[in-house]
DNA sequence: ACGTGTTTTAAATTTATGTTTAAATTACTT
DNA sequence: AAGTAATTTAAACATAAATTTAAAACACGT
């Protein structure tokens, strides 16, 4: 990744339209025509900086993922020396409000979920890079707090089933809205959806 | 929705394959001339039959609605007299069934999922006749379960939490994939998930 | 078999969009 | 300040896709 420090103004500022547009509408239904409006850049200056519209995906992409990156740490602000019950209910806050907060650093997250339903070509290394970290420290925070005596499998399917429930509530948006009557989250909303995430988890690990 | 009986025969094969074409790659992605090709009619037919492009997707969608409606009754196949968990098992288990099978019934599925990313406009009206039942036959399940000494607030999030882990096998198939160098589920995955996301979902319940 | 309405076809048209071009402008170096 | 490289611009170009058209083929009741 390109340190932004370094960039021209003008290509950041294209990459930062982009994923707006792209995020709200899709790698498809986002013109170049519309992106060059939103940050009043001329049309040819896409190929100009990036070659084509595609290598400019590809960078858009990766200025959000190292946006998302610095706003949330590797480790999700985990201590290493809290119990294990303590590091889930700290990886499910900070997951929650990663995926449900407004800002720049939720826009990753939304690229990321349409790489899934309508792949592009990124999709394999978004999954290595910061797909399966993350899993992987969720999974093993799971490892903690289920003790040794269950087999990856078991592991593997509670890591889901948290992810699973997170998830929901970003993809869900337009049925919860819907039957809420709101089109947003407030910061009270995030906190009780957290915290049920956290008990509801809990819950079922304990007993499993 | 037209019965499939009174439909044109052509008509009908035009929605098949489109369904097909367009779950896989999104309504963008999709060309007229791919639909036509595939179903081998002339490239004038969608427009012939249907008007637009944008009237046929919406056909489509009400053809795979109700296909999925026919192979899954409105009620998951409840039985009003069983016991509450046994309501929840039998929920689950058609869910994750509608949800991961390969088969027609399941385009439905991928097509709602899409829909969810990139609505088309066709949301709000699948969200009250698809979503919203299903979304309440869970909802009283869950109430019977938890009992009577639970806010509506707590029935709509463990509503979601169960949802949620359902959804995230289907959404989140290109990671598991990834994680388990396979590209499907076997008839015995699908069971495993189910009988996790039953008991998961029990363990949590039982302890509210 | 005839005639009318329907369906099918290939080709033409239109529209949308990504890309290229070449001239004009700006920024930078000596 | 002159000259060179980098950037910006408006217009042209290319292409792919949806849509329309008009003629041909077909179906079917009389």
């Amino acid at each position: 990744m390109i340190p932004a420090k370094t960039m021209k103004p003008k290509a950041e500022s294209i990459l930062e339209a982009a994923g707006e547009i792209f995020a709200e509408q899709g790698y498809r239904k986002t013109t170049v025509r519309e992106i060059c409006k939103r940050c009043k850049v001329n049309l040819a200056a896409i190929n100009y900086y990036f070659g084509d519209k595609d290598h400019m995906y590809l960078a858009c992409l990766k200025h959000y993922q190292s946006i998302a990156a610095q706003k949330v740490p590797f480790n999700f602000g985990i201590n290493p020396s809290a119990s294990p019950k303590e590091k889930l209910s700290t990886f499910i806050q900070t997951f929650i409000f990663r995926l449900l907060e407004e800002g720049k650093q939720t826009l990753f997250g939304k690229l990321l979920a349409r790489e899934f339903i309508e792949p592009t070509g990124a999709l394999d290394a978004l999954v290595e890079e910061s797909i399966k970290p993350s899993f992987y420290l969720l999974s093993s925070i799971v490892r903690e707090v289920l003790g040794n005596n269950c087999t990856d499998q078991e592991v593997e399917l509670c890591t889901m089933s948290i992810l699973g429930q997170c998830l929901y509530f970003r993809n869900a948006q337009p049925i919860i809205f819907r039957l809420r009557n709101k089109d947003t989250f407030s910061e009270e909303d995030i906190k009780e959806i957290a915290e049920h995430i956290i008990n509801f988890s809990l819950k079922a690990l304990d007993n499993y």
